[in-house]
DNA sequence: CTATAATGTGAATATAAATTCACATAGGAT
DNA sequence: ATCCTATGTGAATTTATATTCACATTATAG
């Protein structure tokens, strides 16, 4: 029999599991069989500490979230200039995303769109939380004359989201092939300089 | 009982109803049951027409791949100046998306990634049709001075794919409620002065 | 008109999961 | 040391789906 644990931790045991799953191998993959197999406890047990797989899924888009909100707060506090604390986010996100390839997968996967209205919500949330981060360190940079006034300093944090989600697509698509550094080099110096203001 | 038809004419109608409910309720929506009830046969009568589910997917997946193939050689010979084309199919993929909500899901589903390395693959091809078709159109631009020639073209074209990825995310996000073609309109100024070349 | 091949049908099979539940047991409170 | 509650176990249940198969029916070629 499997040691017995309190519930805080075997929780965190269950998350941790999850994620892991979720991480490699993708939503559909972690199922109460396997992170029951992962944490040494029998699948039933699962539900003395999650009343269901939903609540489980939800952790794990909150780790992620949480991931993404401190990228967000200690890329703005780390730099004094605006345009850098947006680049080095920016190399976080595609840390994280390396590290975590799964993520466009759960991102969009219907488990989270159609299963659970609150899984939506929840990511939703995430998804503006990040852009509210980063919409702030922009209205610092234009404060700063560092970045353009002549956009909205929304409209530009969303921009951010594209530089690079075409790259975390490819590099998904293409098993690790392709080279997301290179390009998101590339589009960040094409994408600072248009942000800046123009000096005439 | 239903009418007797061609396999060529049920194999569409098998292919319609798929993508109807692809497009409308996610990958995971489309059942051989439901897809069954549209066509108006029986579940078991489909495999009559597809070895597999898995080939409606293919199809389905293929339909979308033309789509946006057919969108890029469209936008290139019907525009001269290739910035103009470049911009008209970012138009055309925005459209794409916004009937196609479900775009964004079927191409991180996993049963496009894991279930079927085939539809992965095609998948991979048909977005490098699309870049293919863009990285043409980025260069002519470059032969015609209209773009700069300081960044290799198939950069651009990646970066082009960011335009209006994060706005089919949050579209899709908010079921429908932001704005994607404003964002996209924002973003497109910018980056088509970007990618021109600097007037010194 | 009829034989045959293509298409449709309904029932059965297989599989994979989530979830429930009665029962077992460990470990801290008394 | 004993009790009680939280946690763990194994089996059973439920649900959803793809897929197969023997049989039925239709269309059409001859």
């Amino acid at each position: 029999m499997a040691e017995k644990k309190g519930t805080e931790i075997r929780r965190e045991e269950i998350i941790l599991a999850a994620l892991t799953l979720v991480a490699n191998q993708g939503v559909k993959s972690m199922t109460i069989e396997r992170i029951s197999r992962i944490v040494g406890i029998v699948p039933s047990a699962i539900y003395r500490h999650f009343n269901n797989k939903s609540e489980i899924l939800e952790a794990v888009l909150g780790m992620i979230g949480e991931r993404m909100k401190k990228n967000a707060i200690k890329a703005n506090q780390e730099n004094d200039d605006s345009l850098e604390a947006i680049r080095k986010l920016l190399m976080r996100q595609v840390q994280l995303v390396m590290e975590f390839s799964a993520i466009p997968q759960i991102m969009f996967s219907e488990e989270v769109y159609r299963e659970n209205q609150e899984l939506k919500s929840k990511l939703h949330e995430m998804i503006q939380d990040l852009l509210n981060g980063l919409t702030e360190i922009v209205e610092r940079g234009q404060r700063q004359g560092r970045i353009r006034t002549d956009m909205e300093s929304r409209r530009i944090a969303i921009m951010f989201l594209g530089l690079f989600q075409p790259s975390a697509f490819l590099y998904h698509l293409s098993g690790g092939r392709f080279d997301i550094v290179k390009q998101v080099d590339v589009t960040w110096k094409m994408f600072s300089k248009a942000i800046q203001p123009t000096n005439k």
